[in-house]
Formats: C-alpha cells, structure tokens, sequence
DNA sequence: CTTCACATGTGAATCTTTTAACAATTTAAT
DNA sequence: ATTAAATTGTTAAAAGATTCACATGTGAAG
C-alpha cells in the first residue's frame, strides 16, 4: 500500500472498473490476478502492482473480492459525486452522448444543451433544453454545471473553450478533434476518435511491428 | 534515424499529424522542435527523438518542413490507402461517425450500415445501404470491407466480433464500452469514451494529483 | 567572409513502468 | 492435523521512455 497513483495506473483504472463491474454483474465474488489478467491483457504481476498501490484488498491463496475492489476503484474515480453535464454543440455527437444511458446511471446527467443552429432551439421529449450558444454568458453560470461537453467544429473550439473557462467552468470532455490551451486549473480530456482511427489504420499498414 | 518506431511513439503519431496539418492549412511552412512543443505539449528534446526515429527531416539552425513532415508521418499512418467501412450498429453513435466528414476525406468510407432494427432497413439519403444484421454472412464477404466499425451494444459486442472476424473482416473500431477477445491477426482499436469520462472524474476528485 | 544566433541529431543520464522472483499466508483436501 | 496447491504483497531487476547536454551544421546579418 504504497498510496501514491501513477498516471500510467490511472490510465487503467477505468478498465479495471468496467471488468470488474461485468464480473460483479455475472455473479463473479472473487477473482485472481492471473484469471483477471487474462481477460485484461496485463500480467498478474502488474495487476498485483497496481491494485496495492491503494492496497489492501488481496488475501493470499483466494484472491480479490470482486464487489469490495470494485467499489473502491470507483470510488477514487471519483464515481461516487453526480456531475451536471452541459452539451455544447447539438450535432450528432453532442446527442450521442446525451442520450448515451450508462452516462446517466454513472452519475453524469445532462442537464442543457447549447447550438448556434436555431433549428435546434426546442425543448426535447427528454427535457433537456436546447439554447442558442448565443445565450451561453446569460444562461450557464446558473445552471451549476461541472462539466461542459464540447462536440463543436473543430475551427470553433477554442473559442468555446475560452468562453467556458470564463463562464465557471473548469472541466472539459472535448470531442473536437484540437487540443485545447487552457489555464492549468481547468482540467480537459480529450477523446480524439480520429485518432484512434489512425492508430488501427497504422497497425494495418504495419501489421508485423511488435507492439510494446 | 533509427528505423524502430515504438509503441510511445505510435501512439503520439496522428497528434503530429493533426498539429502539422493545421499549420499547413494556416501557411505555416516551417516550425522548429520549440515552437511545435508549445503547441502540443510535448518537450522539444521528445519531438526531436520522436521525429528523429524514422530520420532525416530536420534541417539545423531552420528547423522542420511542415508540409514534407506531415506527408511522410501520413504515410507512416497509412493514410495513402483507401478504407472500405461498414457500420455495424445504426444507433446514434454509428450514424454519428458515418456522417462524420472528415473521415471520409481522409479515405475512410462508409459503404454499408447494419442493424438488428427492421425500421431503420432503407437506403439513406446519401446513398448507403442499411441490412438487417442477420444477413451480415451473406452480404458483408462481397462487399470487400477492411475496417468494421462495431457500435452495438456491449451485450452484443463479442458475439458480433466474433462473426465479423467469420466474414473475414481483420479489422475492427470498437466503440462497445467492452474489450474484445480476438484472434492475433484481427486489429482492435477501442474507443471506450466513458473511460475518458472515468479520467476526467479522477482528475476532478485530485486535482492535487500530479500529472506525469 | 566572419560571426552570431538558432536548432537539429544523438549519446548518456535519469526517471518511469513493467516483469520476475519469492517468502508468507490462506484454503482445501486427506 | 498435516500437507499441498494457490495466490498475494513486496523487493529487486530489467526494460522502456523521457530529458539533458552538447557538438555540429545552417542561415542571416554586418
């Protein structure tokens, strides 16, 4: 139980919760290193290494408990507070995400969206109003949010971002496809899906390169 | 110029190539280690190791050709193939990343969509094909598919994959919050976009937390 | 033509992450 | 009650990634 968490650790960490969670789900009470490491993909002695870095929780000759593991991984996820979710950009990844249910039921609930298209401006079937981003100085400092979703065009984003700094907020979950200057007290994530296109795309092309 | 690109490395390569591409696109035709670093935050000795393993672009006292970097880095990620796509699941996410424009720039085509839900069976306005999932056996092996994109729902993920890599298909985008069990020669990339979420609750529960 | 400022490529040093190894503990079986 | 098998926590070693430092080459200015 060393406490400190390594960003190469926390990096993990939502894998661990997501297997963990299924494990839970099938009934799973307990597990080992070298069974969960096969469904991961990591060997045993780095989940061993991770997990007692906020240890405790292995007994010898049994294993982890499922359930007790789960939730504490949560919990330093930070999975236990409830996030008000602002959506800026109603296109067709801002209402992905919105109406994406496992969000809702983790705590995230999306609260208001915003558009610079007036065609959107209508209160949806599911009650969450849809505002000119026009409004979003007036409106969203009100609205207590913690996060702000940003699904705009790429060549709007910064602007956006800037004026969401300025509105109070202070955590982004970009989806443009930019990374973002911001002051170093406003925490951004981005999820770059092209990016990651790019990477399948490479392994293609190279489809002998050893993957280390 | 080593030759050896390293998995660190890969996985930084479509960020160069977004960041090149945008000073191309603002005239920007030269930029050194220095400035680069800024802009993605990155140190400039790491830009310079990182470039410097597939060699020889890098001019001293001037720095590196924008345009040339960026083409050669594209090659590197296979961007001058062309992609057949298939979606797999015509849910929100799925028609979100088949309308997406720039993929499709980029040589990344949507040809067909699949679904288990008989009321979205019709040809789209823009021409692609929606088929009823059950006839994936039959249709998807004609249609010289390389890449499927997986967007169904995490129940239905495995089992999916499974007949995909059946088809034929070696190459999968998965966008179901699971990690998939495949056969050494299929490539899986994930996106799992709540993990992102996940990352982004930690940081926001320890800002302390130093980010290393 | 000389000088100066700039910026790369690269080898070595440092830091981080992963893997290996094993003593210690628990469970289960006989 | 003993023993055998399983499996952790932990320390140490190995591998990998990042940063540092500097010699070397380039371009611009005087």
């Amino acid at each position: 139980m060393n406490g400190y968490v390594s960003d190469a650790v926390v990096r993990r960490l939502p894998g661990y919760y997501r297997h963990l969670r299924e494990l839970e789900e099938n009934g799973v009470v307990q597990i080992s290193s070298q069974e969960l490491g096969e469904r991961m993909s990591l060997t045993p002695s780095q989940i061993r290494q991770d997990i007692n870095c906020f240890g405790g929780f292995g007994r010898q000759g049994y294993g982890y408990p499922v359930h007790e593991l789960k939730e504490h991984i949560g919990e330093i996820l930070g999975l236990n507070r409830k996030h008000r979710m602002a959506i800026i950009g109603a296109g067709r990844i801002g209402n992905a995400v919105s109406r994406y249910p496992s969000f809702r039921r983790e705590g995230f609930e999306t609260v208001a969206m915003f558009d610079s298209d007036p065609a959107l401006m209508t209160e949806e079937d599911d009650g969450i109003g849809i505002y000119d981003i026009s409004r979003l100085e007036e409106l969203l400092p009100e609205m207590d949010i913690s996060i702000a979703v940003l699904a705009v065009p790429a060549t709007a984003a910064q602007k956006t971002a800037d004026r969401l700094y300025a509105c109070g907020v202070r955590a982004i979950w970009n989806f443009a496809p930019v990374d973002l200057q911001h002051p170093a007290d406003m925490e951004v994530v981005n999820v770059h899906m092209s990016d990651t296109l790019h990477i399948l795309s490479y392994r293609m092309a190279h489809p002998d390169a050893d993957r280390k």
